[in-house]
DNA sequence: CTCCGGACGT
DNA sequence: ACGTCCGGAG
Protein backbone atom coordinates (compact mmCIF):
# COMPACT_ATOMS: atom_id res chain seq x y z
CA UNK A 1 0.00 0.00 0.00
CA UNK A 2 1.23 3.89 -0.63
CA UNK A 3 2.88 5.90 1.64
CA UNK A 4 3.55 9.07 2.31
CA UNK A 5 7.37 8.98 0.88
CA UNK A 6 6.93 10.57 -2.23
CA UNK A 7 8.68 13.82 -2.03
CA UNK A 8 9.39 16.22 -5.29
CA UNK A 9 12.10 18.51 -6.24
CA UNK A 10 12.08 22.10 -6.46
CA UNK A 11 11.12 23.85 -9.64
CA UNK A 12 11.59 26.74 -11.25
CA UNK A 13 8.11 28.49 -11.86
CA UNK A 14 6.84 30.02 -14.92
CA UNK A 15 8.23 33.29 -14.25
CA UNK A 16 11.70 31.51 -14.13
CA UNK A 17 12.12 32.26 -9.73
CA UNK A 18 13.06 29.09 -7.73
CA UNK A 19 9.81 28.43 -5.96
CA UNK A 20 10.04 29.54 -2.64
CA UNK A 21 7.32 26.52 -1.96
CA UNK A 22 8.41 23.57 -2.52
CA UNK A 23 6.46 20.63 -4.43
CA UNK A 24 5.08 19.06 -0.93
CA UNK A 25 4.10 22.39 0.34
CA UNK A 26 1.93 23.08 -3.05
CA UNK A 27 0.17 19.59 -2.01
CA UNK A 28 -1.02 20.47 1.51
CA UNK A 29 -2.18 23.60 0.29
CA UNK A 30 -4.38 21.83 -2.09
CA UNK A 31 -5.27 19.19 0.40
CA UNK A 32 -6.22 21.92 3.13
CA UNK A 33 -8.68 23.52 0.02
CA UNK A 34 -10.17 20.41 -0.70
CA UNK A 35 -10.83 19.47 3.16
CA UNK A 36 -13.04 22.76 3.21
CA UNK A 37 -14.65 22.81 -0.01
CA UNK A 38 -15.80 19.34 1.05
CA UNK A 39 -16.91 20.34 4.31
CA UNK A 40 -19.52 22.24 2.25
CA UNK A 41 -20.31 20.33 -0.90
CA UNK A 42 -20.68 16.60 -0.25
CA UNK A 43 -23.99 15.46 -1.38
CA UNK A 44 -25.59 13.67 1.16
CA UNK A 45 -25.40 9.97 -0.63
CA UNK A 46 -27.30 7.28 1.19
CA UNK A 47 -24.16 5.34 1.79
CA UNK A 48 -22.90 8.17 3.65
CA UNK A 49 -25.52 8.79 6.08
CA UNK A 50 -25.26 5.65 8.88
CA UNK A 51 -21.86 4.40 7.45
CA UNK A 52 -21.06 0.55 7.13
CA UNK A 53 -18.45 -1.21 6.22
CA UNK A 54 -21.64 -3.00 4.04
CA UNK A 55 -22.76 -0.15 2.80
CA UNK A 56 -19.48 1.19 1.79
CA UNK A 57 -18.45 -2.46 0.02
CA UNK A 58 -21.67 -2.34 -1.64
CA UNK A 59 -21.42 0.97 -2.63
CA UNK A 60 -17.88 1.11 -4.10
CA UNK A 61 -18.40 -2.30 -6.02
CA UNK A 62 -21.53 -0.97 -7.17
CA UNK A 63 -19.94 2.19 -8.54
CA UNK A 64 -17.71 0.63 -10.31
CA UNK A 65 -17.99 1.33 -13.95
CA UNK A 66 -21.39 3.04 -12.69
CA UNK A 67 -22.72 6.47 -12.50
CA UNK A 68 -24.06 7.59 -8.58
CA UNK A 69 -27.42 8.37 -9.80
CA UNK A 70 -27.86 5.03 -11.56
CA UNK A 71 -26.65 3.60 -7.86
CA UNK A 72 -28.60 5.09 -5.47
CA UNK A 73 -31.90 3.52 -6.31
CA UNK A 74 -30.23 -0.09 -7.01
CA UNK A 75 -28.06 0.54 -3.39
CA UNK A 76 -31.58 0.92 -1.48
CA UNK A 77 -32.89 -1.73 -3.47
CA UNK A 78 -29.87 -3.99 -2.56
CA UNK A 79 -29.98 -3.31 0.68
CA UNK A 80 -33.68 -3.76 0.98
CA UNK A 81 -33.44 -7.29 -0.46
CA UNK A 82 -29.77 -8.36 1.38
CA UNK A 83 -29.63 -6.49 4.36
CA UNK A 84 -26.60 -8.30 6.10
CA UNK A 85 -23.30 -9.40 4.16
CA UNK A 86 -24.93 -12.97 6.06
CA UNK A 87 -28.00 -12.76 4.00
CA UNK A 88 -25.86 -12.03 0.73
CA UNK A 89 -24.00 -15.26 1.50
CA UNK A 90 -26.80 -17.55 1.85
CA UNK A 91 -28.81 -15.95 -1.38
CA UNK A 92 -28.14 -17.85 -3.79
CA UNK A 93 -26.52 -16.50 -7.16
CA UNK A 94 -29.92 -16.51 -9.41
CA UNK A 95 -31.31 -14.23 -6.63
CA UNK A 96 -27.68 -11.77 -6.61
CA UNK A 97 -27.99 -11.66 -10.46
CA UNK A 98 -31.59 -10.56 -10.36
CA UNK A 99 -30.97 -7.96 -7.92
CA UNK A 100 -27.95 -6.80 -9.75
CA UNK A 101 -30.38 -6.97 -13.28
CA UNK A 102 -29.92 -3.37 -15.20
CA UNK A 103 -26.52 -2.58 -13.60
CA UNK A 104 -24.40 -4.01 -16.23
CA UNK A 105 -20.25 -5.81 -15.78
CA UNK A 106 -22.91 -8.68 -14.11
CA UNK A 107 -19.31 -10.36 -13.35
CA UNK A 108 -19.40 -7.92 -10.67
CA UNK A 109 -22.21 -9.55 -8.89
CA UNK A 110 -20.88 -12.47 -8.99
CA UNK A 111 -18.16 -11.74 -7.23
CA UNK A 112 -19.78 -9.68 -4.62
CA UNK A 113 -21.64 -12.84 -3.76
CA UNK A 114 -18.45 -15.01 -3.77
CA UNK A 115 -16.89 -12.11 -1.26
CA UNK A 116 -19.68 -12.84 0.93
CA UNK A 117 -19.40 -15.92 1.40
CA UNK A 118 -15.61 -15.31 2.00
CA UNK A 119 -16.88 -12.88 4.52
CA UNK A 120 -19.21 -14.93 5.76
CA UNK A 121 -17.07 -17.82 6.26
CA UNK A 122 -13.98 -15.74 8.23
CA UNK A 123 -16.56 -14.26 10.43
CA UNK A 124 -15.99 -10.63 9.83
CA UNK A 125 -14.80 -8.02 7.40
CA UNK A 126 -11.44 -7.86 6.78
CA UNK A 127 -9.92 -4.88 8.81
CA UNK A 128 -7.31 -3.91 6.42
CA UNK A 129 -6.54 -2.85 2.62
CA UNK A 130 -4.43 -5.71 2.45
CA UNK A 131 -7.59 -7.59 3.52
CA UNK A 132 -9.96 -6.12 1.81
CA UNK A 133 -7.82 -6.96 -1.63
CA UNK A 134 -7.23 -10.84 -1.23
CA UNK A 135 -11.78 -10.67 -1.79
CA UNK A 136 -13.10 -11.29 -5.31
CA UNK A 137 -13.74 -8.23 -7.22
CA UNK A 138 -12.27 -5.65 -5.22
CA UNK A 139 -8.96 -4.04 -6.37
CA UNK A 140 -6.33 -1.50 -6.21
CA UNK A 141 -8.71 1.55 -6.21
CA UNK A 142 -11.94 0.06 -4.19
CA UNK A 143 -9.65 -1.62 -1.47
CA UNK A 144 -8.27 2.03 -0.55
CA UNK A 145 -11.86 3.41 -0.65
CA UNK A 146 -13.17 0.80 1.92
CA UNK A 147 -9.93 0.80 3.83
CA UNK A 148 -9.93 4.66 4.03
CA UNK A 149 -13.64 5.42 4.11
CA UNK A 150 -14.60 2.73 6.46
CA UNK A 151 -11.62 1.91 8.64
CA UNK A 152 -9.65 5.05 8.34
CA UNK A 153 -6.51 3.45 6.48
CA UNK A 154 -4.42 6.55 5.03
CA UNK A 155 -4.16 5.17 1.52
CA UNK A 156 -5.11 7.08 -1.84
CA UNK A 157 -8.05 5.68 -3.47
CA UNK A 158 -7.71 6.13 -7.33
CA UNK A 159 -10.18 5.93 -9.79
CA UNK A 160 -11.15 7.74 -12.82
CA UNK A 161 -12.38 11.22 -11.08
CA UNK A 162 -8.99 10.93 -9.48
CA UNK A 163 -6.91 10.69 -12.30
CA UNK A 164 -8.83 13.54 -14.08
CA UNK A 165 -8.09 15.79 -11.47
CA UNK A 166 -4.83 15.24 -10.84
CA UNK A 167 -3.63 14.60 -13.90
CA UNK A 168 -4.84 18.17 -14.60
CA UNK A 169 -3.57 20.25 -10.94
CA UNK A 170 -0.50 18.20 -11.96
CA UNK A 171 -0.14 18.63 -16.11
CA UNK A 172 0.66 15.56 -16.39
CA UNK A 173 0.68 14.24 -20.00
CA UNK A 174 1.41 10.19 -19.68
CA UNK A 175 -1.44 8.69 -20.32
CA UNK A 176 -3.00 7.67 -17.11
CA UNK A 177 -3.35 4.39 -17.67
CA UNK A 178 0.51 3.86 -18.69
CA UNK A 179 2.77 2.87 -15.93
CA UNK A 180 5.10 6.03 -15.97
CA UNK A 181 1.97 7.37 -16.15
CA UNK A 182 0.08 5.88 -13.43
CA UNK A 183 3.45 6.03 -10.85
CA UNK A 184 2.97 9.94 -11.53
CA UNK A 185 -0.46 9.88 -10.52
CA UNK A 186 -0.40 7.77 -7.83
CA UNK A 187 2.47 10.42 -6.52
CA UNK A 188 0.68 13.17 -6.23
CA UNK A 189 -2.21 11.57 -4.72
CA UNK A 190 0.00 10.31 -2.10
CA UNK A 191 1.32 13.42 -1.66
CA UNK A 192 -2.17 15.08 -1.09
CA UNK A 193 -3.38 12.44 1.25
CA UNK A 194 -5.06 13.56 4.64
CA UNK A 195 -3.47 10.82 6.69
CA UNK A 196 -5.63 12.46 9.55
CA UNK A 197 -8.67 12.14 7.62
CA UNK A 198 -7.91 9.81 4.41
CA UNK A 199 -11.70 8.43 3.85
CA UNK A 200 -13.13 12.13 3.76
CA UNK A 201 -9.97 13.22 1.75
CA UNK A 202 -10.58 10.67 -0.56
CA UNK A 203 -13.71 11.10 -1.11
CA UNK A 204 -13.39 14.64 -1.77
CA UNK A 205 -11.19 14.46 -4.59
CA UNK A 206 -13.53 12.28 -6.13
CA UNK A 207 -16.51 14.54 -5.44
CA UNK A 208 -13.90 17.26 -6.60
CA UNK A 209 -13.99 15.74 -10.26
CA UNK A 210 -17.66 14.38 -10.08
CA UNK A 211 -19.07 18.33 -9.35
CA UNK A 212 -16.23 20.78 -10.39
CA UNK A 213 -13.77 19.27 -12.32
CA UNK A 214 -15.82 17.27 -15.00
CA UNK A 215 -14.72 15.54 -18.18
CA UNK A 216 -16.27 18.31 -20.68
CA UNK A 217 -16.26 21.63 -18.83
CA UNK A 218 -14.87 21.85 -15.39
CA UNK A 219 -16.16 24.97 -13.27
CA UNK A 220 -12.38 26.32 -12.86
CA UNK A 221 -14.45 29.33 -11.54
CA UNK A 222 -15.47 27.20 -8.56
CA UNK A 223 -12.66 25.23 -7.72
CA UNK A 224 -11.08 25.04 -4.51
CA UNK A 225 -7.78 24.01 -6.25
CA UNK A 226 -7.34 26.89 -8.99
CA UNK A 227 -4.32 28.24 -7.03
CA UNK A 228 -2.23 25.57 -7.52
CA UNK A 229 -3.50 23.91 -10.38
CA UNK A 230 -1.54 23.67 -13.79
CA UNK A 231 -4.56 23.68 -16.00
CA UNK A 232 -7.02 25.91 -14.20
CA UNK A 233 -8.48 28.50 -16.56
CA UNK A 234 -6.25 26.81 -19.41
CA UNK A 235 -8.71 25.25 -21.71
CA UNK A 236 -6.05 24.05 -24.00
CA UNK A 237 -4.26 22.40 -21.28
CA UNK A 238 -7.35 20.55 -19.19
CA UNK A 239 -8.93 19.96 -22.45
CA UNK A 240 -6.24 17.34 -23.70
CA UNK A 241 -6.09 15.51 -19.81
CA UNK A 242 -6.19 13.58 -18.77
CA UNK A 243 -4.36 11.21 -21.22
CA UNK A 244 -5.85 7.82 -22.14
CA UNK A 245 -4.58 5.36 -24.55
CA UNK A 246 -6.67 5.04 -27.55
CA UNK A 247 -9.31 2.34 -27.25
CA UNK A 248 -10.21 0.11 -30.41
CA UNK A 249 -13.31 0.51 -31.84
CA UNK A 250 -16.37 -1.55 -31.11
CA UNK A 251 -16.87 -4.92 -33.65
CA UNK A 252 -20.00 -5.23 -34.92
CA UNK A 253 -22.41 -8.01 -34.07
CA UNK A 254 -25.77 -9.79 -35.32
CA UNK A 255 -27.31 -11.47 -32.60
CA UNK A 256 -30.73 -13.76 -33.62
CA UNK A 257 -32.35 -15.07 -31.03
CA UNK A 258 -34.95 -18.13 -31.62
CA UNK A 259 -38.13 -17.08 -29.25
CA UNK A 260 -39.65 -20.46 -29.12
CA UNK A 261 -43.28 -20.03 -27.74
CA UNK A 262 -46.37 -22.26 -26.76
CA UNK A 263 -49.23 -20.15 -25.95
CA UNK A 264 -47.91 -18.11 -23.14
CA UNK A 265 -44.94 -20.37 -22.64
CA UNK A 266 -41.53 -19.53 -23.88
CA UNK A 267 -38.41 -21.60 -23.84
CA UNK A 268 -35.27 -19.59 -22.47
CA UNK A 269 -31.45 -20.51 -21.43
CA UNK A 270 -28.93 -19.19 -19.73
CA UNK A 271 -25.97 -17.65 -20.84
CA UNK A 272 -22.80 -19.44 -20.46
CA UNK A 273 -19.97 -18.45 -17.71
CA UNK A 274 -18.15 -16.37 -19.91
CA UNK A 275 -18.71 -13.66 -22.89
CA UNK A 276 -21.50 -11.20 -22.84
CA UNK A 277 -23.96 -11.50 -20.01
CA UNK A 278 -22.40 -14.20 -18.53
CA UNK A 279 -25.28 -16.46 -16.55
CA UNK A 280 -28.56 -13.84 -17.62
CA UNK A 281 -31.19 -16.14 -19.32
CA UNK A 282 -32.08 -14.83 -22.71
CA UNK A 283 -33.70 -16.54 -25.21
CA UNK A 284 -31.57 -19.66 -27.68
CA UNK A 285 -29.18 -18.80 -30.67
CA UNK A 286 -29.82 -21.74 -32.26
CA UNK A 287 -33.11 -22.21 -34.08
CA UNK A 288 -35.51 -24.88 -33.25
CA UNK A 289 -36.10 -28.36 -35.27
CA UNK A 290 -38.40 -28.63 -37.94
CA UNK A 291 -41.38 -29.22 -36.09
CA UNK A 292 -41.66 -25.45 -35.00
CA UNK A 293 -43.65 -23.23 -36.83
CA UNK A 294 -41.96 -19.95 -37.69
CA UNK A 295 -44.03 -17.26 -36.88
CA UNK A 296 -41.91 -14.14 -38.40
CA UNK A 297 -39.66 -11.31 -36.06
CA UNK A 298 -41.68 -10.43 -32.89
CA UNK A 299 -40.51 -7.05 -33.11
CA UNK A 300 -37.98 -5.06 -35.45
CA UNK A 301 -34.18 -5.50 -35.26
CA UNK A 302 -32.68 -3.79 -31.77
CA UNK A 303 -29.74 -2.11 -31.91
CA UNK A 304 -27.98 -2.03 -28.50
CA UNK A 305 -24.91 -0.23 -28.41
CA UNK A 306 -22.26 -1.36 -25.67
CA UNK A 307 -18.41 0.12 -25.77
CA UNK A 308 -17.17 -3.55 -27.14
CA UNK A 309 -19.56 -4.16 -29.29
CA UNK A 310 -22.28 -2.94 -31.81
CA UNK A 311 -25.24 -4.95 -31.62
CA UNK A 312 -28.14 -5.84 -34.11
CA UNK A 313 -30.49 -8.18 -32.26
CA UNK A 314 -33.17 -9.92 -34.01
CA UNK A 315 -36.11 -11.86 -32.05
CA UNK A 316 -37.33 -14.83 -34.37
CA UNK A 317 -40.53 -16.21 -33.18
CA UNK A 318 -41.08 -19.97 -34.00
CA UNK A 319 -44.44 -22.04 -32.57
CA UNK A 320 -44.25 -25.21 -30.76
CA UNK A 321 -46.71 -27.78 -31.76
CA UNK A 322 -47.23 -28.90 -28.10
CA UNK A 323 -46.03 -27.69 -24.69
CA UNK A 324 -43.80 -30.91 -24.28
CA UNK A 325 -42.62 -30.44 -27.84
CA UNK A 326 -40.85 -26.93 -26.49
CA UNK A 327 -40.11 -28.65 -23.07
CA UNK A 328 -38.22 -31.52 -25.21
CA UNK A 329 -36.45 -28.52 -26.97
CA UNK A 330 -35.39 -26.07 -24.27
CA UNK A 331 -33.96 -29.30 -22.30
CA UNK A 332 -31.91 -29.95 -25.12
CA UNK A 333 -30.32 -26.97 -24.90
CA UNK A 334 -29.88 -26.98 -21.07
CA UNK A 335 -33.03 -24.31 -21.09
CA UNK A 336 -36.29 -24.73 -19.71
CA UNK A 337 -40.37 -23.69 -19.80
CA UNK A 338 -41.83 -20.62 -18.10
CA UNK A 339 -44.38 -18.10 -18.55
CA UNK A 340 -43.71 -14.43 -19.88
CA UNK A 341 -44.36 -13.61 -16.12
CA UNK A 342 -42.25 -15.99 -14.97
CA UNK A 343 -39.11 -15.28 -17.27
CA UNK A 344 -39.60 -11.50 -15.47
CA UNK A 345 -37.90 -12.62 -12.39
CA UNK A 346 -35.05 -14.01 -13.72
CA UNK A 347 -32.04 -11.77 -14.45
CA UNK A 348 -32.07 -10.45 -18.03
CA UNK A 349 -29.70 -8.53 -20.12
CA UNK A 350 -31.06 -4.88 -20.69
CA UNK A 351 -31.62 -5.47 -24.31
CA UNK A 352 -34.16 -7.17 -23.56
CA UNK A 353 -36.20 -5.15 -20.25
CA UNK A 354 -35.90 -2.32 -22.93
CA UNK A 355 -38.25 -3.74 -25.27
CA UNK A 356 -39.56 -6.06 -22.87
CA UNK A 357 -43.03 -4.78 -23.79
CA UNK A 358 -43.05 -4.59 -27.58
CA UNK A 359 -41.92 -8.63 -27.06
CA UNK A 360 -45.21 -9.28 -24.68
CA UNK A 361 -47.25 -7.43 -26.99
CA UNK A 362 -46.68 -9.38 -29.62
CA UNK A 363 -46.34 -12.70 -27.33
CA UNK A 364 -49.99 -13.91 -28.77
C1' DC B 1 -23.23 9.22 -32.46
C1' DT B 2 -19.05 9.96 -28.45
C1' DC B 3 -17.53 9.73 -23.97
C1' DC B 4 -17.25 7.90 -19.34
C1' DG B 5 -15.76 4.29 -15.95
C1' DG B 6 -12.48 -0.86 -12.38
C1' DA B 7 -11.39 -5.70 -12.11
C1' DC B 8 -9.62 -9.53 -13.99
C1' DG B 9 -8.02 -13.02 -17.47
C1' DT B 10 -4.65 -13.63 -20.77
C1' DA C 1 0.19 -4.49 -21.65
C1' DC C 2 -3.95 -5.44 -23.68
C1' DG C 3 -8.68 -7.28 -24.30
C1' DT C 4 -13.22 -8.14 -22.24
C1' DC C 5 -16.97 -7.06 -19.84
C1' DC C 6 -22.30 -3.04 -19.74
C1' DG C 7 -25.28 0.90 -19.57
C1' DG C 8 -26.40 5.71 -19.32
C1' DA C 9 -25.50 10.75 -20.17
C1' DG C 10 -24.55 14.46 -23.30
Amino acid sequence: MQKYTHTFENEMNDQGFLQNTTEPKRARVAQKALKSWYLEHARPLPWREKPSLYGTWLSEVMLQQTRVETGIPKWHAFRERFPTVRSLALATEEEVMKAWEGLGYYRRARLLHKAAKAIHESGDFPDTHAGWIELPGIGPYTAAAIASIGLGEAVAAVDGNVQRVVARWGGIEQPVDSKPGAAKIQAIADAWLDLQNPGDHNQAVMELGALVCSPKKPACDNCPLTSTCDSADNASLWSRLPVKQPKKKPEAWNLTWHVATFLNHVAIEQRPETGIWAKMWAFSETPPPDSFAEAGDLCSPVNHILTHKRITATFKHWQAPDLSTLRTHAKNHGGEVVTWTEFEQRARPRLLTKIWNELCLEKG
